[in-house]
This record gives structure tokens, C-alpha cells and sequence, in this order.
DNA sequence: TGTACATCAGTGAACGCGCGTTCACTGATGTAC
DNA sequence: TGTACATCAGTGAACGCGCGTTCACTGATGTAC
């Protein structure tokens, strides 16, 4: 609880941290000034040394939420089926039942959808997972159809999380990744020959 | 403007629709007592004739919404091929620049995944759409596959919209719609043999 | 290496606005006779 | 078919709480000499 300059980037980085969370879990309303302050070891005061407003907050707790390389995309990379990696990663409960800390595309669709302030930031995810995918996928088919392929299966991915994360019965929770991770499994299987 | 029993319930009625159309292009927040109760031709005084607090009409806003037949499902069924019909329907650019009519699946996914409230008609309505796309895409084949895909496609569907209405860039968003509905279109071709 | 001083992160009381909620009242509806 | 009365949808002023924002103040940091 210092005064240093160094301890102002971690009092606002972990400000922003913690609303970038919130923001997740409970949308643009979610972060209140005080709760956030005070979640940060911090008093309410101080607030307006690190953001001008709580719009000024909420918009870049937004926007770092998204600009977040999650657990989603970096860790499905590490292993010898990336593909396989991050239908697991995604798809997968520990993924489901964390919004916080998962991807934001998901979480925060609605919201970019009705506020120009977060479009720009929720299009470079739209795009990076797009890339990310094409290239996952690229098996030397014709880069339209893989990118057309790329879009469907970001599409379904997205969806499925959403889907599951809104109904009630976990089972039909469950159903719903495991068949969107089946299908899209199915039609990119590295032990079938690829020869199409 | 009346008092009679008729009005009431029409006032009932218009107060709910309106707000029903709120919650889906600004979420749950969206709807306030005063605003909703004016647009209505309301005083805000009169509110509580109707609902015992404003979490109780944006409940049961966001209830309708859900449980709304939009024409999303409705007028894809009339057509001759209703499967191609639901697929031009929900991932044309109508629905997507018309969150307040569209589909609550993609508006209200969010917040039902954090509210439990709204989790059995959300849970519902999922379930109506797979059972309407299982419908459409039945020719035969094993039940539990049948099931899986149109979860798949349901999937698909709802990621599409959410993220075609979060970019900024109009062609991005078209291209998201339109590779949905050439993937899911290509997968259920009634031109092609179906004997895989 | 100390000492004086300026800066500024952080504190907590106080303010004020937006908005949900309450309440006394109005007058049309609809029922009893 | 009228008349008296009770009900209740709708009105609009007033209240009060939650919460974002302001502000005078504190004391540690870090710079000047």
C-alpha cells in the first residue's frame, strides 16, 4: 500500500484485473467503483487517480478482457493436436464454469453488439480466433473454403459455450459441448487421410 | 386510456412488450419504470397495478422474450424448404439489426448464465430449437446423430449472430452470416444423395 | 549522506443525481337496487 | 332505464437509497541542494 510509482501501475493493474473479471461475470454494470476499490485492497477515493469515470473503467476492463489471450487460445497451442487442444480447452467444463476468466467473446457479445466503444476490440478477437483456426485447419484446401470453415467453426464454438452456460439441466449442458466438440472432431480427424 | 378490466390487461400487455424489446437490445438493466411506463402512454405512478417491482417485469420481460415464437422459427417453417428458410431467416441481416425482436437465445445468453431466473425458459427454448432443427434435418439416420447435429447447427447459429453483431467492420459481419449458412446449408443439401 | 521541500497515491466524509417505490387522490367502470 | 356506490386503473408529487463523484487532508516517495 505504498505511494511509489510502482505501486500505482499495480494498484491500477490489478483494478483492472479485477473489473475485467466482473465485467465477465456480470456485464458493463458489474464492476461497482467501491466494490472494485475495495476488492483491490483499496479505498474509493483514490479512484479518479487511475480512471476518469467509471465508464472510462468499465470500457477498458472491456476491452482488456478481450485483448486477453486466455487460457483458451495460448495453452490449447502447447500440445502435438493444437486443433484437438482447443476444442478440449473451450468446449471443456473448467471453461464453461468459469466466465471471468474465460473468453470474451462469449461473455461480452451482447454488449459489443449494442456499444461502438467495445466493437473494435471485440473484432480483433473475432479475427485472431479466425486466424488462429485457419491455422489449425489449413491443410492445403482452397484458403477461402478454410477460411469460410474457420468462421463456422468460431461460430459454433462461441455458440455452444453460450448455450451451455444459459440452461439449467447439466446434462443438456454437457450434451451441448460434447456434441459441437464431436462434430467439429469429426470433420477435421489428423488419423483420416486427407486426401480430398 | 380507459379503466375498464379490457384496458388494464392491454396496458399490461403493451408495458411488457415494450419491455420485452428493451431487455433484448440493452439487457436486463434496460428497461426502466418511468421510461417503459411513458413509451406505454403510462405514468410511472401506475407501474405497480401491474408488476410488484421493476426486477419482477424485467423477469418476466426477459421470460417473454424467451418463450416468444419470433419469426425466426415461425416463417421459416412456411416455406417449402423450411431448413434453407430457418437458415436465410436467422442468419439474415434482418435478425441481426433487429436484436429487440430477435432471437432471445443470442441476447439474453449472458445474462441467463448468470440468473437463474431466467434459466428454465432459456433452458426451453433451447430445447424447442433443437427440436425444430432435429425436424428439419431427420431423413433417416440415427436419432442420437440427428440430435448431435442439430445441436451442432443450433450452435452455429447463435454464435453467428452474437458475434456478426459485435464487430465493426459491415463485410466481417456479412461474411460471418453467410459462411454459416453455406457450411450448415452445404451439410443438408436436399439436391445432393443422401445415401452417406 | 543528510535535510528541506514538492509531489502525489491513497483516505474517508460529504454531496447530489437518478431512479425505484410510496401514497393520497381522481374519475371512469361496473354492479346493486 | 336510472341512480347511488364501490372498485380500482391511472396520476403525479414526494421520498429515500445506492452509488458515482468531489474534496480537503495525510503521509510516503523521491528530488534538489
Amino acid at each position: 500500500m505504498g505511494h511509489s510509482q510502482a505501486d500505482k501501475e499495480a494498484s491500477r493493474h490489478r483494478v483492472l484485473d479485477i473489473a475485467s473479471r466482473r465485467v465477465r461475470e456480470e456485464g458493463l454494470d458489474g464492476p461497482k467503483v467501491a466494490d472494485t476499490m475495495r476488492e483491490a485492497g483499496l479505498t474509493h477515493g483514490g479512484f479518479y487517480k487511475h480512471f476518469t469515470s467509471r465508464e472510462d473503467l468499465v470500457i477498458q476492463a472491456a476491452i482488456a478482457a478481450l485483448a486477453e489471450n486466455g487460457r483458451t487460445m495460448s495453452r490449447a497451442t502447447d500440445t502435438d493436436d493444437p486443433y484437438a487442444g482447443l476444442l478440449a480447452t473451450y468446449l471443456g467444463t473448467g471453461h464453461r464454469d468459469d466466465p471471468g476468466h474465460g473468453c470474451a467473446l462469449v461473455t461480452l457479445g451482447a454488449e459489443a453488439g449494442r456499444d461502438e466503444a467495445l466493437k473494435d476490440a471485440y473484432e480483433k478477437r473475432v479475427r485472431a480466433y479466425i486466424e488462429l483456426v485457419t491455422g489449425l485447419l489449413a491443410d492445403g484446401g482452397d484458403p477461402a473454403e478454410v477460411r469460410t470453415e474457420a468462421m463456422f467453426t468460431v461460430s459454433a464454438l462461441v455458440g455452444a459455450v453460450l448455450l451451455a452456460r444459459g440452461v439449467r439441466d447439466p446434462e443438456l449442458s454437457n450434451e451441448l459441448l460434447t456434441a459441437v466438440s464431436t462434430m467439429l472432431g469429426s470433420r477435421h480427424d489428423p488419423t483420416a487421410d486427407r486426401t480430398e
